[in-house]
DNA sequence: CTGAACATACATACTGGTCGGTATCTAAGC
DNA sequence: GCTTAGATACCGACCAGTATGTATGTTCAG
């Protein structure tokens, strides 16, 4: 791990955060290739021997900058067995928590990127897209362990939900960012996890099975 | 009204619309003077003769173009007299049934500008916010309306769940522009009215004042 | 010695913006 | 009613700056 003279991993992986960072501010078209080697010392020869343009750098900035970390950071918590409702609640009160005025006012850099390129570019729409479905994915198998552990109700669509909730809060994110209002965010946050509350299964109506899946759950 | 070789009422109101065009597909820092005015016929002379400059043009597209049809569309059918709740869930409706492919692959171009420049100009940032702030107090005083009429849950604080419901509108259509899949948006439109149903004030919980709006709307 | 990794200089296209000049309108003076 | 003065509307070539991308040269590791 040492910074030798010649890295070419540690190169290519500088390449891509400053580019995310500048991606992340600018956008994709107005980033400046110049301003993102000007960040990282390293030459537009160097860049151009690992990336064959600009838009395969940015096709690698969305797989393996956004793409991972962003999936760990919002499914992790929720793969584990638990009650769904009260770890979408923690995860959403975790993000208020952390919402500071700097990160808030450039928002989420997946949804920047799909709200620029979508329309112009069908690469980027496409990997995009994948990454968003992983994260509906997820919420929506949460949603029906949930319904099988009797903590969901059971009427309802996981997939559909689950699609709801992202929209919900990617649109949580982008009016506070143009509103630049910590206090926006917060109280949107309350009114998601309101809505949350309001999928939970009644205690009356639970089946054998939940009730099982209760008493499992407290002998653990 | 008739076509003149001089027209500059005319002119101006060409460039707005083939400027809105161009910033709604390529956002405003990636729209092309060029490509509006050669959409228009107008010349760069003319166009600075109309607009100190870009910025300014697009300001104008927002405070002209997109603002007032806007607020119009969506806040037109909630200010007359009737359930707030009715008419929110109808409005959706509508937006629903004349989703085209088109539009939807475009996405809101309100929040699309206010993802692109909230974070690096004021200006933009702060004529979006206000078109935003009165979508939203829309919103918030039919919710009141419906409050005082007993159609409304009492517990809820208006102004709040108006922010809610923007930006799950915003989420909405942001997540079906990069799926670009119509089924996406309806299913989530659902789930949106699905939440508007549970503000409706609960029928057994009416207090007398909630009684006798009904009784004088049942009259009416 | 060979090829991957990097550096430098340059090519080409397009950006927003400027500027001198022209055409057309309005309004006042006679 | 006609002329004239001046403001308004419009034209299009041109500018400096910046964008991505390329051609060619150098350096270093195996």
């Amino acid at each position: 791990m040492v910074a030798a003279k010649r890295d070419p991993d540690g190169t290519r992986q500088k390449l891509l955060e400053a580019a995310f960072e500048e991606i992340h501010r600018h956008g994709f078209r107005s980033a400046s290739l110049d301003n993102i080697l000007a960040g990282t010392g390293v030459t537009k020869g160097a860049m151009y021997h690992h990336f064959a343009n600009k838009l395969e750098l940015g096709y690698a900035v969305v797989d393996e900058v956004i793409g991972g970390p962003l999936a760990e950071s919002w499914l992790g918590p929720i793969r584990a067995s638990g009650n769904p409702i009260d770890q979408l609640q923690e995860l959403a009160r975790q993000s208020a928590a952390n919402a500071t005025h700097e990160r808030m006012a450039l928002g989420c850099p997946l949804f920047n990127l799909a709200q620029e390129m979508s329309p112009i570019d069908e690469g980027f729409r496409q990997r995009i897209n994948a990454i968003f479905d992983t994260w509906r994915g997820g919420f929506a198998q949460a949603l029906e362990r949930g319904q099988a552990d009797g903590h969901v109700r059971p009427d309802l669509e996981p997939a559909k939900i689950a699609t709801f909730l992202v929209s919900a809060i990617e649109g949580t994110i982008g009016l506070a960012k143009n509103s630049q209002s910590v206090s926006l965010m917060r109280a949107n946050l309350e009114c998601y996890i309101d809505y949350l509350e309001g999928l939970r299964a009644r205690p009356g109506a639970s089946s054998e099975t939940a009730k099982a899946a209760e008493a499992a759950e407290a002998a653990a």
